[in-house]
RNA sequence: GCGACGGUCGUCCAGUUUGGUCUAGGACAUCAGAUUGCCAAUCUGGUAACCCGGGUUCAAAUCCCGGCCGUCGCACCA
């Protein structure tokens, strides 16, 4: 690889800020609360593109349906879910030091006494008393229980009726799922896909964008028949992916295929997206050697898995959880079949047989992986050439190539601008004439750009420009009528050969 | 949320110990001009900051209080 340097979370921090991929919410404000921040042009450009990705390599690729829900619920959604129920934990707090502790877990430690999820705040206060606990940190008194809620309440219309930003965008695919089956003729199985936006009030957001109260999520819900979880002609195409599979300690790598036989994937349904994911991150330029899937303990997974593979990235700051890959079974429709009081339902037309159906999900974080893929993707060498490189894919970069003229005389501005002119509507590209021409061809490296278009006197003689290559350095002369046609391989031709 | 430490131009840093000489300095970046004309060259000039609020004082970037944010540790993490 060119250069020796690992990047760190810093490198990539300066970077964001200084050019506009990812900045604080609010910033120019003191009140400006922690957990929210916004993308700037280069970060939104990159984003779209890697949702354009994800749409390529899993939603089109596997005929899946997108649709684009509300963030605000009913409380009733969240009911069914199970995140009113299991997510307001009780919580205690020192009236003297003001430590905070989970209530139930506090008690379970010092007494040995179980208290249930829903048991009333009163009896818990009661044992409390019974057992004069007091603060480990100070041995202060404990103020009555309260409630935390991982969920943002929101009041709709002047009564200020209850509802709740959603915790997780899925909640919207399972609601709307009967006619979303119905109306697009749907046939198990079905993955329903949804880009948006989440929300959770964590108590301790850190880290920029890698642990946001507001984030984006990518998620892919898919419908099947649990009774038919092997029968996947489809796997026969992805069968020979490598996987690397975390367990115990150490990672495995082998393929999709002899994953399953040797049962440490449980079906083809999981083994067949685990390897469609593999393949997406792959082209998303993340190093794949520094994957792996980890299968999660019982006590690790979330409530409503019956088994959970994250999917984790190795970068400066340790391994990184950039998707969740749960096996929900028909948790999810049963209650909300159960609350709403709909049949959720379907008719395998395979078969004719009626059943509600499983769901396995593939939780992506948006704002992780773009971290991921920024430090995977940055190299500098300071000695040598002092130079910062963002090896994005073309079809990742912000912008695809710079129209930079090698001087402002003679005219090459005026070409310039024509050139950039004719292709700024197609393709991704900018115009800079600021500066010395090496000076120009750093900023573009540094933001990821991988062609820049330059116009020197033999373009105003011939019509040829030079088109420099990003990594290598390398110029090759290409005349400006078949620049679209260069500019359309070259994004074709590197998405095509990972 | 708790504890420790910190917060000065876009970025990094000096200044805070001992209040005044700070009308806040430098480097890089950025903008304009000159010059060169294919890899962060040079010269000239410019833009640009004391996290917010309150207090002490003749005087606060500097001292005190509160808040916010950041880093680390604990806790939390669907």
């Amino acid at each position: 690889m060119l250069y020796g340097k690992m990047s760190s979370y810093e490198d990539i921090m300066k970077l964001a800020l200084e050019r506009g991929f990812y900045f604080p919410s609010c910033e120019i404000y003191a009140d400006a609360p922690a957990g929210f921040w916004e993308y700037g042009a280069n970060g939104v450009s990159m984003k779209n593109k890697f949702i354009d990705l994800w749409r390529r390599e899993l939603v089109r690729h596997d005929g899946m349906v997108e649709i684009d829900g509300s963030q605000i619920m009913s409380k009733s959604v969240f009911i069914a879910s199970g995140h009113i129920g299991n997510f307001t934990d009780p919580i205690i707090k020192c009236i003297k030091c003001s430590s905070i502790f989970r209530a139930d877990r506090y008690i379970l430690e010092e007494t040995g006494e179980n208290v249930p999820e829903r048991m009333a705040d009163e009896d818990i206060n009661a044992i409390i008393k019974k057992h004069g606990l007091r603060c480990p940190n100070c041995n202060g008194e404990f103020g009555s229980v309260s409630r935390f809620n991982m969920m943002f309440k929101v009041g709709i219309g002047p009564g200020a009726e209850e509802a709740y930003l959603r915790p997780e965008t899925c909640q919207t695919i399972f609601v709307d799922f009967p006619r979303v089956f119905k109306t697009m003729r749907g046939k198990l199985p079905l993955g329903i896909a949804q880009v948006g936006k989440s929300f959770r009030n964590e108590i301790a957001p850190r880290q920029s964008i890698l642990r946001l109260r507001e984030f984006y999520q990518a998620e892919i819900e898919v419908f099947c028949n649990p009774n038919k979880l092997d029968d996947l002609p489809k796997f026969e195409e992805v069968k020979n992916t490598f996987l690397r599979l975390y367990d115990q300690g150490s990672i495995t790598e082998l393929t999709a295929d002899e994953a399953l036989r040797k049962s440490l994937l449980p079906n083809k349904m999981v083994a067949y997206y685990l390897a469609l994911l593999n393949r997406f991150y792959l082209k998303t330029g993340i190093d794949v050697r520094r994957t792996r899937f980890r299968r999660l303990s019982n006590e690790e997974k979330a409530f409503y898995a019956s088994f959970a593979f994250d999917y984790e990235v190795e970068t400066s700051v340790g391994w990184l959880e950039l998707v969740a890959c749960n096996y929900r079974s028909d948790y999810d429709l049963n209650r909300h079949a159960m609350i709403s009081k709909h049949n959720l339902e379907v008719i395998d037309p395979s078969d004719q047989t009626k059943i509600l159906p499983h769901i396995f999900e593939l939780s992506m974080g948006i704002d992780r992986s773009i971290y991921a893929i920024l430090e995977h993707s940055y190299f500098e060498d300071r000695e040598r050439d002092d130079r910062i490189i963002l090896k994005l894919k073309p079809y990742l970069a912000p912008m695809l190539f710079g129209v930079l003229p090698l001087m402002t005389k003679h005219g090459l501005s005026e070409k310039a601008q024509n050139i950039y002119s004719k292709f700024k509507r197609e393709f991704d590209t900018f115009y800079d004439e600021s500066g010395s021409i090496g000076r120009r061809y750093r900023r573009l490296e540094e933001i990821g750009v991988p062609f820049a278009v330059t116009v020197d006197k033999i373009t105003m003689d011939d019509d040829t420009v030079t088109v420099r290559y990003r990594d290598t350095m390398q110029q090759e002369r290409v005349s400006v009528s078949q620049l679209r046609q260069f500019f359309q391989d070259a994004l074709f031709k590197s998405y095509q050969n990972i």
